[in-house]
DNA sequence: ATGAAAGCGCTAACAC
DNA sequence: GTGTTAGCGCTTTCAT
């Protein structure tokens, strides 16, 4: 292995051949104030003729920051790599970072090993900060990462009480807003499909809908409730499918993501329920503009593109030297009516 | 910005620690041999107790390489993104790199703006080489980091005569097989719908369609070909409708991705067909184990696993010293049956 | 086997 | 404004 071929104009040759000093080549290159023009030009053509480029490895060491941050996909997002959701997200990230120098690195960590090689990576200082999505629990990465003191934001939260830097959406809010709608609508048997309540952004949800209901003083019965074991599609149907066996007289569904409230459709249709006629459906939208073979449900929407820009200014400014507190933020979310449900 | 916090322990001071030189830490980090073992626990001791961390940015700036590899991610790749072929060549190069200090980066490079900087990234040495998926022709990416003496591997290649190091699928070889297991099958009126025309994975496919047909002593007729926008599944659709529109007596089709594939065999039941029974169709597999909405159409499966493989291992040899030739290796395919075409 | 020393190419602080 | 200089923390000879 041998990088930056030997050969690589430095700027030492640069400062020679445009007849000044390193300093002032360096201002040029980090455009710096308070050089003549007449000087900058002419270091501008030096560098064009020599085809100088800066070894960041130096510029690293002497300037103390790597102008990169990483963007960690865990095994965890890896499933969501196919969805919208991952996807927005990161292009989110990448808009973001455009008017920056900062470049962005997406680093797969999907066993022991590359964690262990991506923590060295980033306290090795080759990253900025870090950006985490869709972190498990258990996932003990945002911990070393804040204990290396590697700024750090994640998206979502592990818990109530989460103490790394996140920016969330109002999970709770969005499912409460959906299932008060529902009530609105005259609906009253209102079933809710939850993700796994391991998960607090599966709780959340949940407590969303529970709110809705003791707010409008409906009885919030159990049996209406059924936790999915994750968020797909199929979670979605089998829990349907219980659910109006158990409730045929059901005439609304919450369902804690998109994929899901697709399963309960379908489960829906078999069961020979129209939709929204007789039951209507409202998911909680994981993966946004739903797969063109999907029904155009009405859909709590998260702001994905402001997540994403969200995250990427809370990290820049706990990169800033400025230490800063732990900072939370949640962003309200966006009821979309898509049927007449 | 500022990495590394201020108060990491340098190698200095993990050497004083252990009433060391510098030098031997430096070897019993990169474990080099040479070094007594009483030495050696001495050290590791001191790293562990100062939780010493080596700096990247130094270790780079004297040792001339990263440790890093990027995996570019175009615009092109990225409707990709949530491919299982995209995921499966990610996993695959990963895997490959596990038992390597070297750290995998996938960047996003959509824009100029994200092109540029991409390069000085490489160019200033942050990594060591770089692996390109589904380039296009006119992509100037790959010569830029050609010029700039950057260890490049793609996947795929542009043109017949492609200079830069790639690995390909025997696409013209497979397509051949494909074609030649309907002839055999006694299907004798074989449409093809290709990708768009441009791109030289489309014209080695419809070439891999031609040579079978000619190999069998069938004539090849041009309106039996039609080309695809792209490679999608509505791009299949419509060249199909228009395929049984004008040949109603034919009785098989080969198409140049499993996306089209399924377009195809909607086209065909809408049309009354009855597939494999009236019409054969088979795909050449560009997105692996298709949805499970999919029917189980009989492809031409890419061994991407071994792509991946492959591709690190050339990237890794044109990252030793050593000069390497520029290089080539096309991986056979495989033909998958999975209904009775 | 191990210590000492010479850079790697850059930034930033300081002098002029 | 611009040149000079002292590191940044490591790898790598070269002695010993």
């Amino acid at each position: 292995m041998g990088r930056q071929r030997p050969g690589t104009p430095t700027l030492e040759e640069v400062a020679a051949r445009a007849g000044v000093g390193r300093g002032t080549v360096s201002r040029v290159v980090n455009n710096a104030s308070g050089v003549r023009d007449s000087t900058r030009r002419a270091v501008q053509q030096a560098i064009a003729e020599l085809g100088y480029v800066p070894n960041l490895a130096a510029r690293s060491l002497a300037g103390h920051r790597a102008d990169a941050v990483a963007l960690v996909i865990t095994e965890t997002d890896w499933r969501l790599f196919g969805e919208p959701f991952f996807t927005e997200i990161v292009h989110a990230v990448g808009d973001a970072l455009t008017d920056t120098p900062v470049q962005l690195l997406l680093t797969l960590v999907r066993t022991d090993t590359e964690r262990q090689r991506f923590v060295e990576y980033a306290r090795g200082g080759r990253v900025d900060g870090v950006l985490l999505m869709s972190v498990r629990a258990e996932d003990p990465l945002p911990d070393m990462l804040a204990k290396a003191g590697l700024p750090t934001v994640m998206l979502g939260r592990r818990s109530g009480d989460e103490s790394v830097t996140y920016v969330d959406a109002d999970n709770a809010g969005g499912a409460r807003g959906a299932v008060t709608h529902l009530l609105n609508g005259g609906r009253t048997t209102i079933g809710a499909i939850t993700g796994p309540l391991d998960m607090y952004v599966a709780q959340c949800r949940l407590r969303g809908y529970r709110e809705a209901l003791e707010l409008a003083g409906v009885e919030v019965r159990p049996s209406l409730i059924v936790e999915g074991g994750d968020f797909t599609e199929e979670s979605g149907r089998r829990a349907m499918a219980g659910l109006i066996a158990r409730h045929p007289e059901l005439d609304a569904v919450f369902a804690a993501s998109d994929s899901m409230a697709s399963g309960a459709l379908n489960a829906l249709r078999t069961a020979g329920r129209r939709v929204p006629q007789d039951v209507a459906v409202i998911g909680f939208d994981d993966s946004q503009p739903a797969r063109p073979t999907d029904p155009p449900l009405t859909t709590v929407r998260q702001p994905l593109e402001e997540i994403g820009r969200t995250m990427v200014r809370l990290l820049l400014e706990e990169m800033e030297d400025t230490p800063v507190a732990w900072r939370h933020v949640i962003l309200r979310t966006e009821l979309v009516l898509r049927d007449s449900a």
